[in-house]
DNA sequence: CGATTCTTTGAAAACAGTCAATCTGTGTGG
DNA sequence: CCACACAGATTGACTGTTTTCAAAGAATCG
């Protein structure tokens, strides 16, 4: 399972072998079976964590016990809850597998040897970083100026295989509409 | 002006006063009236940008003419579009004066250079981008959990005093709702 | 299969948006 | 200094969208 890890990481920056050998000597695997928890409410998190297979969601639940998800991670993306890992604070989130999933575990400390000793990859991971910031202002603006359909098409917009992958009560959580009026959407969509 | 510059800085990590200098030696003023662009959609820009006096709103467009506000700035926060600022590609938004404001700017390869010189001000830079990206991940919550008035609710715990510098109807495009639902929400609230 | 989970549908209610008019305060030019 | 214009806030009536609740149909999994 390193190898999918290892194609996302050479793809983008050159690695001598030794290197490689590096980064690998820091990370661990970890399996997990559908409905499985990566991290619960509370915990505190300490790694930086990969997928190389399935897919994770992160959500919160509110004090009506609603489930809101705030990220899916499928393979080649990252995981995990970076507040709870910057201060080392009881995470507020969950994480859990929606399909049976591999995922890459480098603690915090290595991954910190990593970037101080690999300056590609602490560039990698910068970039990384802006970019999931850019992502999220575009869901802000989804969120605070589209109708619940808008939201949806634009989702398949940038997501087109989410919803082969993701139950449609899981995507609706996401959009912050319930998933009856995501099926009437849906609905309304096929009719055109 | 680089007094509250200097303050904020100095109030988080200690610099050495050749490394104050190094700061300054870079830093340019930049003085906005009220309604004035700091930045207009199309524009590439190529600044960190701190405010030490007054206040900034960046938006966005919408194709039936809508704003949409995705942050404000106040004093002592930063402004500016890191998405076209790291890729040097035309930006999406228009950031403009609230109120009469003071910018301090520092262009991307200076910025770059304090970050390499300095490390203490690097991992402060890095920590504040964590931090405005934790906010960021709140904000989606509350946007796609919460209801008009808990929305605005929430805005006031947060930011207390952004009643007192930012008009109405600018606060219902931050939070996504019409000036009119809040004007409503207003009303609701003052009666208990 | 049988049980559970997920999706769809319907009807009613709650919520937020739209449109238009009025009211308020502010600042500007005469 | 006043009058007027203008931007912003409020209100009412109405429309439209989304949620809620309840139930029935699919689909999926052990």
């Amino acid at each position: 399972m390193l190898e999918v890890f290892k194609k996302y990481i050479t793809d983008k920056i050159a690695l001598a072998d030794a290197e490689w050998d590096l980064i690998t000597s820091v990370c661990s695997i970890r399996k997990l079976r559908k409905h499985q928890y990566l991290l619960q409410e509370g915990d505190v998190w300490r790694y930086n964590a990969f997928v190389s297979e399935g897919c994770l969601r992160r959500y919160r639940v509110d004090a009506a016990g609603v489930e809101h998800i705030i990220q899916f991670s499928v393979e080649n993306w990252w995981a995990g809850d970076r507040e709870s890992l910057t201060n080392l604070t009881p995470s507020k989130y969950n994480i859990d597998a929606i399909e049976d999933s591999t995922i890459i575990l480098i603690r915090k400390e290595d991954f910190e040897m990593l970037c101080k000793k690999l300056p590609s990859f602490n560039d990698f991971m910068h970039n990384i970083l802006f970019r999931s910031f850019d992502a999220m202002q575009d869901r802000i603006l989804a969120a605070i100026s589209l109708t619940a359909g808008e939201k949806y098409k634009k989702l398949l917009e940038t997501y087109p295989s989410i919803t082969s992958r993701v139950p449609g009560h899981m995507i609706a959580s996401y959009l912050g509409i319930t998933p009856e009026t995501l099926s009437r959407v849906r609905k309304q969509m096929a009719k055109k």
